[in-house]
RNA sequence: GCAGGUGUGGUGAAAUUGGUAUACACGCCAGCCUUAGGAGCUGGUGUCGCAAGACAUGAGGGUUCGAGUCCCUCCACCUGCACCA
């Protein structure tokens, strides 16, 4: 069998198809419009490994095999290119960040091009260019406009290792995601938005993305938690502390209060505790203690009395204890709740360990004897006027007696928090904000009345400004802070002296809008044009990786949902279908990585098998979404699979050369690597295709046009031979101009069947039967074989199940 | 703990959605061939058995003529969230 030169070819074709503009995409067409988008990636100094363009290479297919089927494909990639790699490679190197990022880019992109990727590169885009985060910056100052950015002093997660800031997005088991370090809690002046404002329409919108996977829709609506119940009012002598509850129908059973060590109560209300110095004591302690260590769900829960004060239950006049304890969170719901003891299994441990009373007033629905802690549904129990109902009646009932005794009223809680926005870094967007204390007292807009003083730069882009030392100052201040020139300018409203925000945006910003901009990526006077966004907004497809699941995919949706308020866009959705890309780990089953040394390079698989045989490969190791070992000798495989399409080649004839049960594997085959791609089940396409073309090496000839299928149905896959093929056929254009074979049925129909024959569900024979014969004359053929018959002497059979162009199956006694 | 997912040969995995379990590929074994290559060709390869056949899809039950697939009870692993009241 003749080897091929993946080499020659490959270079040949890659080189030719940039000269043609075969993947340039143009805005006007007749044709309907298909937008085909991978997530853009962070273009990091160690370049691309084998995993990183799996995702690529199957919105390759896709695109191709689109293109092939009539559609305007709008395929781009860019660059992710802000972020800390690039700034402590900076620190490191004393160059600046958009040095190292330009190289880097300019590595990935080579990387890219030998894969064969049919990326249109007049459409690319870096969030780094000022021409680009101009708009990035003017979507912000919109939000700002409209009253969803605020200043806030409060504490938030702040990384000592990275010295800034960062929103719970960015913590992976309470530790900073790109460094380890665990995070602290630190007060700090910082900018949010108020993406909570948009926390329904994130959750009821899942509803209307059914080609979604449901698991990260599932972790979508766990990030955004959802809870409804009620705030309570419990008065304590002439104060009150209010707490938040879904449970409101146990109010009955409530024992005590817990609130969180940062409850502003115990403050407010020295004079009124006469142990304060011992509550003091424990506040402090907690307050030493990490953030880890507080939420360790093993630690024994710990917490100490008020003494002195007592609150009242509102149901009942009850006086119940109140307690300081850090096993409330202060971030979530009012920072105090109602302890339930016989309904809680925390408030259950902590009143077994301090002895307080637990008092049962739901009875489980079998009425069984309850043992401990009883947290399910069930019928109310002790409770007054809800004894009886089940726990949702009660529950209805209970919030509307107290909105009409004024005690309480319903409320629904987020997990989600507001998206702290502010990074302490140099190597991000600038926050397009000016100080100026003059125009304190004339606000012009919601956001400057939420915001005094500050007031909006107009004049977009504010660019980021050259630094002398990129290290971050530690102080909660971005290296920016110590340009004087920079920072020292003049308001833009007023003309007198003001300062600028010198707070970066975090890495996340620049993403979040990033596939519209393909859609209109050299557009100055607006961040797209109406026609454009109609034409190709939404994205139809999206792949990218399961770790942005909440992170990426949260804030985009959230980016895109103001976007339609202010009229930019008109879909409530940014991204129709969405595909997540599983891992390739090393050879040994581990994540690829530096540290282990088990990094697979994709420039030696493309120069040693070609980047053919590696999309093959790549595509064919596993279902796409899994995870799944690398191995080399899979490629070698792909490459022999290659080797034996070129050898059809040789013996190509002008005329039709296919036997029935060919040409029917081929037109069968035409449908299944259709609806396959449809499906991402690229696997199965690949093993569907060699399955054929195993079957075509059999036969003695094959016509020119029973080869040209075959080539096009492998184009998307492998691009660079399905082509060099197609025009060893004499024809003068790329087959990726060609129309995608459609499966004729009448030739797909089998001529035979084989039969199975069952006696009481065990295969007995198999039977080659023309196809669709009568259940009768199929039932009377399996009778009489051969293997069939001892099976059915001195039998009766009480049963024949059939089932057409399939199976028989006798049932005998 | 909650949510989602997975469990099939030595390995990666298929299975028309209730109808031939292990397709396709890797690996391995035997043979052939050759200007010795990461080559090619032929055959074999779930387990037990000389065979007929029996047994096999994490374990155990059930429904069905028929179960990898549906139902129940467990077990193990992976991912996400987690003292969220």
């Amino acid at each position: 069998m003749p080897d091929y030169n993946h080499e020659s070819i490959e270079k040949k074709w890659q080189a030719l198809w940039q000269e043609s503009s075969l993947y340039k995409t143009t805005n006007i067409s007749q044709k309907p419009k298909f937008y085909c988008l991978d997530m853009f990636p962070y273009p990091s100094g160690t370049g691309l490994h084998v995993g990183h363009p799996k995702g690529y290479i199957a919105t390759d297919i896709v695109a191709r095999s689109k293109m092939m089927q009539g559609f305007n494909v709008l395929h781009p990639m860019g660059w992710d290119a802000f972020g800390l790699p690039a700034e402590n490679y900076a620190i490191k190197n004393k160059t600046h960040p958009s040095v190292a990022v330009a190289k880097n880019i300019e590595v990935y992109k080579r990387q890219l091009e030998i894969l064969g990727l049919a990326f249109d590169w007049s459409r690319e885009i870096n969030t780094t260019d000022p021409e680009y985060y101009k708009w990035t910056q003017w979507a912000f100052a919109e939000m700002f406009k409209r009253g969803l950015v605020y200043e806030s002093h409060e504490p938030i997660n702040w990384c000592p290792t990275c010295q800034t800031g960062l929103a719970n997005e960015d913590l992976e088991d309470g530790k900073c995601e790109r460094c380890g370090t665990p995070v602290e809690k630190k007060p700090l002046r910082q900018w949010v938005i108020r993406i909570t404002d948009y926390a329904e329409s994130l959750l009821a919108d899942l509803e209307t993305l059914p080609d979604w996977e449901d698991s990260i829709k599932e972790m979508q609506k766990n990030w955004l938690g959802k809870s409804e119940g009620s705030l309570v009012k419990f008065a304590v002598g002439d104060k009150s502390i209010e707490v938040f509850t879904t449970r409101p129908d146990t109010l009955f059973g409530a024992t005590y209060l817990v609130i969180a060590p940062e409850h502003n109560f115990v403050n407010d209300n020295q004079n009124l505790i006469s142990n304060f110095s011992e509550v003091e004591s424990y506040i402090k302690a907690v307050k030493n203690k990490s953030d880890l260590d507080r939420t360790d769900l093993n630690k024994d829960k710990s917490g100490v009395e008020l003494q002195g004060i007592k609150a009242i239950n509102p149901v009942n006049n009850e006086e119940l204890p109140i307690f300081v304890a850090d096993y409330v969170l202060a971030s979530y719901g009012t920072g105090a709740i109602m302890a339930v003891p016989a309904h809680d299994e925390r408030d259950f441990e902590f009143a077994t360990k301090y002895n307080l009373p637990i008092k049962q007033v739901v009875a489980p629905l079998d009425n069984a004897s309850v043992d401990g802690c009883f947290t399910d549904y069930g019928l109310a129990c002790d409770s007054d006027f809800i004894t009886g109902l089940s726990t949702v009646e009660a529950k209805t009932k209970m919030i509307a007696w107290l909105e009409e005794k004024n005690i309480g009223q319903k409320q629904t809680n987020w997990r989600l928090k507001d998206w702290v926005f502010s990074r302490q870094r140099y190597w991000g967007e600038p926050i397009p904000l000016i100080f100026c204390e003059h125009c304190k007292s004339n606000p012009s807009n919601k956001g400057e009345e939420l915001n005094p003083g500050w007031i909006i730069d107009e004049n977009l882009p504010v660019t980021l400004p050259k630094v002398d030392h990129y290290e971050p100052t530690g102080t909660g201040e971005s290296p920016l802070a110590n340009i004087d020139s920079w920072v020292d300018t003049t308001c833009p409203r007023c003309g007198g002296t003001a300062k600028r925000e010198t707070n970066t945006m975090p890495q996340w910003a620049g993403s979040s809008w990033y596939y519209l901009r393909y859609a209109d990526p050299h557009n100055s006077q607006e961040l797209i044009s109406k026609d454009l966004e109609k034409y190709w907004n939404p994205v139809d497809l999206y792949v990218g990786g399961a770790e942005h699941a909440t992170r990426h995919l949260i804030y985009a949706r959230f980016w895109h949902k103001f976007l339609q308020d202010i009229g930019v866009v008109s879909s409530s959705e940014p991204f129709k279908k969405l595909r997540h890309v599983g891992l390739v780990l090393a050879e040994d089953g581990r994540k690829m990585s530096k540290r282990w040394n088990n990094v697979v390079n994709p420039d030696a698989v493309v120069a040693d098998f070609g980047a053919d045989a590696m999309r093959v490969y790549e595509m064919f190791m596993g279902p796409f979404d899994q995870a799944v070992a690398w191995n080399t000798n899979g490629v070698i495989g792909a490459r022999k699979f290659l080797l034996k399409i070129s050898a059809l080649a040789d013996k190509v004839t002008n005329e039709p050369a296919l036997n029935p049960a060919s040409l029917s594997l081929l037109h069968k085959t035409i449908a299944k690597i259709t609806s396959d791609i449809d499906n991402f089940k690229f696997n199965t396409a690949i093993s569907a295709l060699m399955i054929l073309v195993n079957n075509l090496t059999e036969a003695p000839a094959i016509g020119r046009h029973e080869l040209s299928i075959v080539l096009q149905l492998v184009a998307p896959f492998a691009p660079h031979l399905a082509e060099e093929l197609w025009q060893s056929l004499n024809n003068d254009t790329s087959i990726f101009k060609s129309i995608w074979p459609t499966s004729n049925p009448e030739l797909a129909r089998d001529e035979t069947v084989t039969i199975t024959v069952q006696i009481n569900g065990k295969v007995r024979d198999q039977l080659s039967l023309p196809a669709d014969l009568s259940n009768e004359e199929v039932e009377a053929a399996a009778k009489s074989s051969e293997k069939i018959q001892p099976w059915l002497a001195d039998k009766q059979i009480v049963k024949v199940v059939v089932i057409p162009n399939r199976l028989v199956n006798f049932v005998v006694v």
